[in-house]
RNA sequence: GGGCUCAUAGCUCAGUUGGUUAGAGCGUUGCGUUGACAUCGCAAAGGUCAGUGGUUCAAGUCCACUUGGGCCCACCA
């Protein structure tokens, strides 16, 4: 016999504690060979620089519950770990612990400054993995991996060459986003649109011919002007019609531009003529093209004017805006200044305006990758939950732009292309050699002056490979044929086009195979007020400090069963004290049950019991609502209904098992019976909960007098319908409501009872008064309605009524007052409510229209429900008049 | 501009294919609890399911429109 529960159940005591023996005893790990069925999960990997947020704490604790669930259901269960090197936000990290010295990366140079990233990796970047155990992630941490590692990066390059032969990766001038803080490129994904409240700025440009007449043009941009090549117009535009093919004269630079014409032009836009840069903004870029116009860069990649921009140089962007429009005020061109909404994009990692800006970067063409991604997932290989996000996939897909995957800053994979000076010298295009290895000399013309290309992949070309390169793709292996393709991805929807799409498309094109088959996409987290939690707003709530208030289970209860499937969740830290609450429910019912089981009664086998004795009614009952909460928690697991299955284990535990069970069987705690099926109930609602609260089911588990190894390594129970007959079900049901009707005073009865029904009540001696009387009546009237007979009836104490009805034995406390005149009334407006839904009911078995159409069980049961409701009507009448 | 999503109790939200009396947690009120649990129990109050129209024997659920929130996408100079 365990020593004695606490009477509060303090999760500190125990998370650590089983957290470590379950590692240290390996549950974590699949290994292989097996003769068990894969069940795959790889996490999406937290950046290393990551620190756990309500978001990790959610998407962890649902793939911790799939991955356990299946573990119990007898699966090889593998969650594969790991972190993701994060480029530009962990470069970031460093560059501002150097700051703090004074210090820039620049001051480093290249290799000082990457050997400080990945000191940084090694004192710090496991910060997340160590709070992702907290949360009880059954991962298989023996596996973790880590994007920058010396095979992940192998097989990154691997990746490159390969795309690169099958001429999918190319390189180019295009206008791309550009970070002036972060000094990179980055993707149009990475470019996060915020709407701003900005100005229309109309700037005059003078006609060559005759400078008093003027153009205007409207930007919101105006110091862009300095790279002006041309003005466009729409050819269809009769207002500019005469003017196309003159020149006008840019002002401040003096330089003369062309008036071309061009149908993209909105002519209901601004003035209906628009300047066109083509090295800053990507239409004017592929006007540029069209018409052949000339490329005048005037900014540096820092975001300054360069030369180029004359006197302007060395300005920042946002000062030569102010000083251009200045200088145009004051020489008349500036005609007005309009408010103008307008998206202006962000760096998604330094919040930096982005600039189009004009490079040359490496590119991934996208369409002949999102084709056959397409095909899989709408032939429905791939499914998405919630089913809506599959079309914001398919758009997305279908509209696909092609992926700028270089950037220009220092921690990643390098692009393992290498340039031979001496080609490049001939022609610039020339001299490019794509290997994974420095190679010693030049394969065209032997030279050894190589040198690699100086930017890194965007960090989520490495993320995309995550589903097998983390298995050592591009060997191929044991682990990568047994686990490929992974069971389902478990995602926030932030990420569905940064990653999701990108890993089906890698998956397809370097697998053959699609990567995940289920993609579970769950809300983001948000405060109480429905903003998203972010360090700035301060409005954050620490998954730390829950854990550390309220436990690990409490926090991933409460979490599962607020998150409705695909719906933002809404979080305040009053949530969780649900989830603690439940904790302690959970702990004082196993304190209850263990405090009054004797473990000699436990070891019967269930099923030979159920053939050799008969069984008490209460004990068929919670048997039979076991199994059907164990049923729905499949289902709904299987549908990836969290809330639901959540909300079910509590609903029977709480409601069930110890509102009603618990209760009624405490007469009779001592029987053998009983003490059994108390024990079988609790043990097996132990392995339901345990996936959703790993710890207290682990630490109640041990205290089980017949507990051996872990519940980790316990079997998923299985469904035994056979053992509980419907009938048993309904009986009890209507036990309850005989219960509940005494209770109540409340007149509401069924027939059908077999077993015996003792009736016990206590009440206080106030109420005794007003209770005694019209109970003793109101039961009369029962046993006048129903088959029910009073066989016995004693006053045993004080405070207690009992009444022994037939068979089934049931002692009930009744607490409160009952008031008689309002339960007449209410007797009353039930039996009107009741009379009209049977009015209801009979016009709708009248009619032919349902009779033609609808199915003959839902006929036959609507028929039964008539009969019973004019049944009840008649029964409350007869109990109205008892009362009366 | 295109798409998605939400509106249900005082608050935060469930309600799976239309079908008995629309549920839960918290909050409020009343009663109770010295042997599992005050992190508790029993009950009560509180809902024209955003509005209008439609389909149906039957609509919180399906359709259309309206109102008001939230989100995503797009080359709005």
């Amino acid at each position: 016999m365990p020593e004695e529960l606490s009477k509060q159940y303090d999760p500190r005591e125990t998370e650590e504690k089983w957290y470590k023996i379950w590692e240290d005893s390996n549950l974590f790990s699949a290994k292989i060979p097996s003769q068990k069925k894969p069940y795959c999960i790889v996490i999406p990997p937290p950046n290393v620089t990551g620190i756990l947020h309500m978001g990790h704490a959610l998407n962890n604790t649902i793939q911790d519950i799939l991955i356990r669930y299946h573990r119990m259901k007898g699966f090889n269960s593998l969650w594969m770990p790991g972190t993701d090197h994060a480029g530009i936000a962990t470069q970031n990290v460093v560059e501002r612990s150097l700051a703090k010295e004074g210090l820039k990366r620049q001051d480093l140079g290249v290799d000082k400054f990457i050997s400080k990233v990945w000191e940084w990796k090694e004192r710090n970047g496991s910060t997340i993995i160590a709070q992702l155990k907290k949360l009880g992630a059954s991962c298989d941490w023996s596996r973790t991996r880590f994007t920058m590692d010396a095979a992940y990066s192998e097989s990154v390059a691997e990746a490159f060459i390969w795309l690169y032969k099958r001429k999918l990766i190319y390189q180019g001038y295009y206008i791309i986003n550009w970070c002036p803080r972060c000094q990179t490129a980055l993707s149009d994904e990475e470019a996060s649109h915020v709407e701003l409240q900005g100005s229309l700025y109309y700037l005059k440009y003078p006609l060559k011919d005759n400078p008093d007449k003027f153009i205007s043009v409207a930007t919101t941009r105006p110091e862009t002007m300095l790279g002006d090549t041309a003005v466009a117009v729409n050819p269809k535009d009769i207002r500019y019609k005469e003017y196309v093919g003159k020149i006008l004269i840019l002002p401040l630079v003096n330089r003369q531009i062309k008036i071309i014409a061009d149908s993209t032009v909105d002519t209901q836009f601004g003035t209906g003529a628009v300047k066109v840069t083509p090295a800053h903004d990507p239409n004017d870029y592929r006007m540029g093209k069209k018409h052949n116009l000339e490329f005048i860069n005037v900014m540096s990649p820092d975001g300054k004017m360069n030369a180029l921009a004359g006197k302007f140089s060395g300005l920042d962007r946002f000062k030569a805006r102010e000083v251009v429009l200045e200088e145009l005020r004051t020489i008349g061109l500036l005609e007005k200044i309009q408010e103008h909404k307008l998206s202006v994009g962000h760096c998604y990692r330094c919040h930096t305006i982005v600039e189009p800006y004009l490079s040359k970067q490496w590119f991934v063409k996208m369409r002949p990758l999102a084709k056959p991604a397409i095909k899989v997932v709408k032939n429905g290989k791939i499914k998405f939950y919630p089913q809506r996000w599959t079309k914001v996939y398919l758009n997305w897909m279908e509209n696909i732009q092609d992926w700028c995957i270089s950037r220009q800053i220092w921690w990643g994979h390098r692009i393992p292309v290498y340039y031979c000076k001496n080609c490049q010298s001939k022609n610039p295009d020339k001299g490019i050699i794509v290997s994974k290895t420095k190679p010693e000399k030049c394969p065209k013309c032997a030279s050894t002056d190589i040198s690699q290309e100086k930017d890194v992949l965007d960090t989520w070309f490495s993320s995309w490979l995550w589903p097998f390169a983390t298995f050592y793709w591009p060997k191929e292996n044991a682990d990568l044929k047994y686990f490929y393709p992974t069971a389902a991805l478990v995602t926030a929807p932030e990420i569905i086009f940064f990653w999701v799409a990108r890993m089906i498309m890698s998956g397809l094109e370097f697998r053959k195979n699609i990567p995940f088959k289920d993609v579970y996409i769950h809300g983001t987290v948000r405060d109480i007020e429905g903003k998203k939690m972010s360090k700035s707003l301060g409005n954050v709530i620490d998954p730390l400090e829950v854990i550390a208030e309220y436990g690990t289970d409490a926090l991933r209860f409460s979490l599962i069963s607020i998150t409705t499937q695909g719906q933002d969740v809404y979080l305040s830290k009053e949530r969780f004290e649900q989830g603690r609450n439940f904790a302690n429910k959970i702990w004082n019912a196993s304190r209850f049950i263990l405090m009054n089981l004797k473990p000699e009664n436990i070891n019967a086998d269930l099923c030979v019991f159920f053939k050799n004795e008969k069984m008490d009614i209460l004990n068929r009952w919670i048997i039979s609502r076991f199994y059907s909460t164990l049923k729905k928690t499949d289902e709904d697991l299987a549908a990836y209904r969290f809330n639901e299955a959540a909300n079910g284990l509590y609903s029977f535990f709480w409601h069930e098992f110890c509102d009603w069970y618990l209760e009624l069987i405490k007469p009779q705690i001592g029987e053998k019976q009983t003490q059994l099926i108390m024990y079988k109930i609790l043990e097996k609602y132990l392995r339901l909960i345990h996936p959703f609260m790993p710890f207290i089911s682990e630490e109640i588990w041990q205290r089980l007098p017949g507990a051996k190894d872990s519940i980790m390594q316990q079997k998923w129970p299985h469904l035994q319908p056979d053992l509980i007959s419907d009938d048993d079900e309904k009986q009890m049901q209507v036990a309850f409501d005989i219960i509940n009707t005494v209770r109540n005073m409340r007149a509401e009865m069924e027939v059908g009872l077999n077993n015996r029904i003792e009736i016990k009540l206590t009440f206080s001696d106030r109420s005794r008064e007003k209770i005694i009387a019209p109970l003793i009546n109101y039961i009369k009237n029962l046993a006048k309605v129903e088959t029910l007979k009073i066989t016995e009836k004693y006053l045993p104490q004080e405070n207690e009524f009992a009444c022994v009805l037939k068979d089934m034995h049931i002692v009930m406390p009744l607490k409160g007052i009952v008031n008689v005149a309002e339960q007449i009334k209410k007797n009353q407006l039930k039996i009107d409510r009741l009379e009209s839904e049977i009015k209801n009911k009979e016009t709708m078995l009248a009619n032919k229209n349902f009779l033609g159409r609808a199915p003959k069980e839902i006929i036959d049961t609507e028929k039964a429900k008539l009969k019973d409701m004019r049944e009840q009507v008649t029964k409350l009448e007869v109990i109205k008049n008892g009362l009366r």
